[in-house]
DNA sequence: CGGAACTTGTTACCTTTTTCACATAATCGG
DNA sequence: CCGATTATGTGAAAAAGGTAACAAGTTCCG
């Protein structure tokens, strides 16, 4: 049916499809139907079809799918298959932690560099990767050939940060700092706000039984 | 109309509200209005007052909201006026970076105490908090009144020491291991997946043009 | 005191997302 | 080769979520 709007939701689900068939191909399974992978994973059949549906038709009926053939398919959708550079702003404990998270190379994103503002941490090194100026941004994303970056600044700092970034020409920022930031609409920004995820918790605890499943 | 089911949309959103009247408080203001919050932070007025209007009355007509007021019924709706004590299972670099995370105080959560299996770590001290052996988790929970487990071990240890954490009687878990995990309906399990919005993010890369605000 | 100016709480409407149901197509055993 | 079986792709129904519109209540000011 290849819909030519695709929900952030179906492009979420797909990594998770992702993930399933990576463990089935690793098991040695061959095909799998949507049932079978709904059951298993506790999915929904008809949603994993339509999600599919989108991009075209990977599956056989009567057979279900090659599972080796759909994580192809779908690496091929979700641009896995093309290396990115990252830069980290914020050299602080977050951005360190990140620059040695292993989420990154496995999705083909490297590390490239990481930024700061203070002189103590510029020009150290951090899990190999050099920590540059904030202020040679732009300069060092040219030679490293950055194309994503991320905040890990302190919140107050987030949305000079991200506007710098812009300029600079980056178009996917991945933001830590709890706080909603405004950009163009041809910059993609995913903010990871864990002060909403950690006071959703908290009235979790206050009101237990009316939980709500993720 | 005070609802009776309340979707996660809706917390979150409260917690964001919360955000923008802590500022406003800041500057001195005592009132506001659903559409001044919603044209200066960029949100729908209708919406305010409806995700208001699921836990009581608090505006008055032809005034708007008292900040003041409204913040206080904001922070016992979410059950930030009560202290938590804060388990992180993982003692790696996402576990240190947590430890020492301002957004944790900030919520009224504090970081009681860190687990890990490995003998290195156990019985060493991360940002003034003790490392303990992840096979004293229960013992440790109950001397220190953890109320809430932070996961943060790699994703193929996640599932078991999810378990774990709910035996000892953790009702509240934030799992921050790229894989989705399983728990009773009366376990509060919300999972941080970086994966995920890696993936989106390269998406977008690989499409640009299509883009999809958040 | 009374009408103009505001602003809430709520209902009705619209959009998006999920689930259901089934016609359509491939496989397999005999 | 055919009927039984399996499982996809998709249109229709249901559920959830978001937006708009407005009646009802409050304040302000002459
Ligand atoms: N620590 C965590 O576990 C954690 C988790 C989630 C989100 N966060 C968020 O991530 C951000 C960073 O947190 P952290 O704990 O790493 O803080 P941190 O204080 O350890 O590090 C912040 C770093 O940013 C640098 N910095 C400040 N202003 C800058 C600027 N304008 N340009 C470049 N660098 C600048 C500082 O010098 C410091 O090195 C915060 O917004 C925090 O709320 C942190
Ligand atoms: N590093 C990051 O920035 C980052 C970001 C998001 C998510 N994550 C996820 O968080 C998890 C931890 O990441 P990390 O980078 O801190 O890894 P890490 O290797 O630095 O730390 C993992 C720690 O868990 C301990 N551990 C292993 N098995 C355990 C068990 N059964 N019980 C208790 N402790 C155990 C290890 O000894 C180690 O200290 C991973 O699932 C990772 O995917 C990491």
């Amino acid at each position: 049916m290849k819909a030519d709007k695709i929900s952030e939701l179906t492009t979420n689900r797909l990594s998770i499809y992702l993930r399933c068939l990576n463990e089935l191909a690793h098991e040695g399974r061959k095909t799998v139907s949507s049932d079978r992978l709904a059951k298993r994973f506790h999915l929904n059949s008809a949603q994993i079809r339509k999600d599919l549906a989108c991009f075209g038709e990977f599956g056989v009926r009567g057979v279900g799918y090659y599972i080796e053939d759909l994580r192809e398919q779908i690496i091929r959708i979700l641009g896995l298959d093309h290396h990115h550079r990252v830069g980290i702003v914020g050299a602080g404990r977050l951005g360190a932690a990140l620059t040695d998270y292993y989420g990154f190379r496995q999705t083909n994103f490297e590390v490239a560099a990481l930024f700061d503002a203070d002189p103590e941490k510029i020009g150290s090194v951090v899990s190999d990767v050099k920590v540059f100026d904030v202020k040679d941004f732009s300069k060092v994303r040219k030679n490293e050939g950055i194309d994503v970056a991320v905040i890990a600044v302190p919140a107050e700092y987030a949305q000079k940060v991200l506007e710098m970034i812009v300029d600079a020409g980056v178009k996917a920022v991945m933001n830590f700092a709890p706080t909603p930031l405004l950009a163009d609409d041809d910059v993609k920004l995913k903010t990871i706000d864990l002060t909403i995820s950690l006071e959703s918790l908290s009235y979790f605890l206050a009101r237990p039984g009316k939980n709500g499943r993720e």
